[in-house]
RNA sequence: UGGGGUGUCGCCAAGCGGUAAGGCACGGGACUUUGACUCCCGCAUGCGUAGGUUCAAAUCCUGCCACCCCAGCCA
């Protein structure tokens, strides 16, 4: 049976602890501005693309939080930059997000939503004397900003009268001018260490399409004014983002402060998900996609949520992966293995056993009738017994792994070889007499013979028999295609400064076995399905698949602590 | 050479002044009709480093070192 996992957030609001939660713990007992509010977070994608478990590690944070906090979460679409952006992906992410097994109730919003109101919040700043309009040109602002130990320099308009800039700004909107002649920005510290308080630009002038707003609006907020007026007038209390946001936390906050908001969130920063072996920014993803090194956004070896999907990932599995590996400020990178193990662990317990031969050779027991055909019972989960079992046909010829004969055996090897007993699977046992080479040396057919006292594979006097293997009756075998997966990358670090990721692809990554026997009824399956092909791993349906066609995904391999000897 | 962060086992990660949790990986062993699962056992006299405070320091203080992020009209 499964055993206890150390996974109590996914059972329950108890939760684990990190140091978010101490933070919100603190919020809520220092009597301060969130002591009476409920905690609400959100998670905000931008819809310029895909998904990955990257973005599930801020999915399960973010409403995780909430929901250990009895608060809410809501989803937001980022959409401030219509030039990257469009429906495509927000249908994609909210399917993701809710095969995850997360749900926004009511709160699903659009950051374009508040174009109007962050319009005003921006008139305020104006007139306050903290924003103007710039007439800068991209190059002269590149220019001025300074360096690491050099100030900015002033624009020559950051003295512009209020009237001025206000009238300015609203011919912006209107439209008078053209794409990037003029911007808003605000009136900071140009002599501040942190770049993003020298003079911030709050709005640009861009004509393109907004997926939402149309052709409504031509100015745009940038996203260090829009998120913490998104986030206000949500009333989120805890917004939560990754690491890199950190230098504009003081921004975040001085809009806030400025701006007199309907409540004033706090940004707290956490450590992106790295994992070895992969590469995890939608730049990379989508280079791939578009070089044609993998087969699009949900190919099985893209950390896609789509990808890992297709793959046979279980929302369970990456629920669970994300939930152990912790929260922390630590700039960190997960070993594949144990999202492996997560998934495995999750199968282990839930997938219905079933035999496949994916590299098939004759196996024929040349003492059995040659017309006779039995049925067996095998048991469908040994971690489950009431899953129950199945009825597995039997006759002189069976398909077995080439990789479980040997002419010449390795030590320790307790397989088939010439002279040795071995189990067939809830069947028989039966002793290896030779095989059938063709003129290459290739073994075409290996025999043996079986003992009809060892019926179900027991055996009556007691002897053990090492070995155990997996068959397929070649009278009612169907055939499948099945997909292997290996690393997409050769190098566990593909996304650093030694590696080009492009120069890394695995050339083994996919490895595609198109005459492979399965038991009959695996025909039938139909999408979602995962099965362990016993002694061989966990398998899904593919969505390729086709009538009498089936195709198979190796979602993970089994462990395997056979090492062959000498 | 500015600003912001981070350093606890190969990889994650607890720890919040009282004498180093846990998981993954790895190595042994038991069990086994999956060389799977499960179960045992092992795996940091050590917490980036050098000092200091204290009866007591991974935890407090000081210096140093290393690594990450920041100069988009991206998010």
């Amino acid at each position: 049976m499964a055993k206890d996992t150390p996974t109590p957030a996914s059972n329950g609001e108890t939760g684990t602890k990190n140091f978010i939660h101490d933070l919100i713990d603190t919020d809520i007992a220092d009597g301060g501005r969130f002591a009476s509010m409920t905690v609400h977070t959100r998670f905000p994608p931008e819809p310029n693309g895909y998904l990955h478990i990257g973005h599930a590690k801020a999915i399960v944070i973010d409403f995780g939080t909430a929901e250990k906090y009895n608060g809410l979460c809501n989803l937001r679409m980022d959409d401030t930059n219509p030039s990257k952006e469009d429906v495509e992906y927000v249908d994609a992410i909210k399917r993701d997000i809710r095969w995850l097994g997360f749900d926004w109730g009511d709160r699903f919003f659009y950051a374009s939503d508040y174009f109007e109101q962050m319009y005003e919040f921006a008139r305020t700043l104006i007139q306050k004397g903290l924003a103007f309009v710039c007439e800068m040109t991209p190059e002269q602002m590149r220019e001025s900003r300074g360096t690491l130990t050099e100030p900015a320099t002033a624009s020559p308009w950051r003295d512009r009268p209020v009237a001025e800039s206000l009238d300015l700004f609203e011919r912006m909107k209107a439209g008078e001018f053209a794409d990037g002649a003029m911007t808003l920005r605000a009136r900071i510290d140009l002599n501040s260490g942190n770049f993003n308080m020298r003079d911030p630009v709050l709005y640009r002038i861009s004509r393109a399409h907004h997926h939402r707003t149309g052709d409504a609006w031509c100015i745009y907020p940038m996203y260090d004014f829009a998120h913490p007026i998104e986030d206000a007038i949500e009333n989120v209390t805890h917004s939560l983002c990754s690491l890199e946001f950190e230098d504009h936390r003081p921004l975040y906050d001085w809009v806030i402060a400025n701006i007199d908001p309907p409540s004033k969130p706090r940004q707290i920063e956490f450590a992106r998900l790295g994992i070895n072996h992969t590469v995890m920014s939608k730049r990379k993803l989508r280079q791939l996609v578009e070089t044609g090194r993998v087969n699009g956004w949900d190919d099985p070896r893209m950390p896609t949520l789509g990808g890992l999907r297709r793959r046979g990932y279980t929302p369970q599995s990456i629920r669970s992966f994300i939930e152990r590996i912790g929260v922390s400020k630590v700039v960190s990178t997960v070993d594949y293995a144990f999202l492996e193990h997560c998934l495995r662990e999750n199968l282990n317990a839930e997938a219905q056993r079933t035999m496949a031969v994916i590299r098939p050779v004759r196996l024929v027991i040349d003492n059995y009738p040659d017309d006779l055909s039995e049925i067996f019972e095998v048991e469908n989960n040994p971690e489950r017994p009431e899953d129950g079992t199945r009825e597995v046909s039997f006759s002189k010829e069976l398909w077995i792994e080439s990789t479980d004969f040997v002419e010449d055996p390795p030590r320790k090897y307790f397989r088939l070889f010439p002279g040795n007993e071995v189990r067939l699977k809830s069947a028989y046992v039966v002793r290896c007499t030779g095989c059938d080479k063709d003129d290459n040396g290739q073994v075409t057919t290996v025999h043996a013979e079986y003992d009809r006292e060892t019926r179900g594979g027991n055996t009556p006097d007691g002897r053990r028999i090492k070995g155990t293997i997996h068959w397929v009756d070649t009278r009612t075998a169907a055939t499948a295609e099945v997909r292997l997966y290996d690393n997409l990358f050769d190098v566990a670090d593909p996304d650093s400064a030694e590696h080009n990721f492009l120069d890394h692809i695995n050339p083994d990554s996919l490895q595609v076995l198109t005459d492979c026997k399965v038991e009959a009824a695996l025909a039938q399956a139909e999408l979602p399905a995962s099965f362990q092909f016993m002694r061989l791993g966990y398998f899904c349906l593919d969505p390729d698949s086709r009538p009498g066609k089936p195709v198979f995904n190796r979602s993970v391999s089994l462990k395997d602590s056979y090492k062959p000897k000498q």
